[in-house]
DNA sequence: CTGTATCCTTAATGATACTG
DNA sequence: CAGTATCATTAAGGATACAG
């Protein structure tokens, strides 16, 4: 009980930290592709192409990159068959699921409140620069 | 009663499409350091050299760039004193607080999950490729 | 179908110097 | 203090071709 106390948040962990490991998992979970993948998965599995025509955009080597590094934080799961054609299924982990649920409140949070953003950024556009 | 029903998740954005406004300001709220400036300022008000010290490795190019996205995106407010030397402070705004809220429990699920996550890297990158 | 490899272009970032 | 402007560098991203 000396030195140092636990208290709730007397974490070891620090994103706003720059070396702190932490700061690259976020980045992972909040990067341009691995908030999207996240999210889509939360739903159920998906395959390879499925994920790609659920992430409107994305090509094929940013979602196979975004997904090796999810799957190395231990988030998503990867499970091949060895049919031919190839049959691979990607879904969440348990870890997966509990970051994919905040990530989720987080993005209809936004997509609710873009209204708001739209009138904000009109305002900001319309005003005089002093 | 006809034509569209207003169901609770049948928004007028989503994210997953390329072109929805939505997803810019998805990306605002979740780039690199549009993240955590945020977070930082969910405490409280802070001015602009204290948030630059705040959030660990940004540039003040950086800062100001994210903090103009966030203010036109109706998130952040600024409000400068017209003293010698001046002095700006930076605050969240109604909606910037809701977004904040998400993004933090977002980031201490990423921040308490990293023994998890560093413990599944290691088995990943120790594994034998088959 | 499920990817990898390569090349190329663009966008993000950082360092530095400077202004009000 | 609170930024802006410029330049140089780096990283991200996209297109295409190809392999298992």
């Amino acid at each position: 009980m000396t030195g140092m106390t636990q208290e709730q948040d007397d974490l070891a962990y620090n994103v706003f930290a720059k070396a702190c490991p932490s700061r690259g998992t976020l980045e992972h979970v909040t990067g341009r592709w691995g908030g999207l993948t996240l999210g889509a998965l939360q739903e159920g599995s998906l395959r390879f192409n499925e994920l790609r025509r659920r992430v409107d955009g994305v090509s094929e080597k940013m979602l196979s990159q975004t997904l090796h590094a999810l799957e190395r934080d231990g988030l998503v799961h990867r499970e091949a068959q060895p049919t031919n054609p190839p049959r691979v299924d990607y879904y969440l982990t348990p870890l997966g699921h509990r970051v994919a649920e905040r990530l989720l409140a987080l993005i209809h949070c936004v997509e609710g409140s873009m209204d708001d953003v739209l009138a904000a950024r009109e305002a900001y556009d319309t005003r005089q620069p002093s």
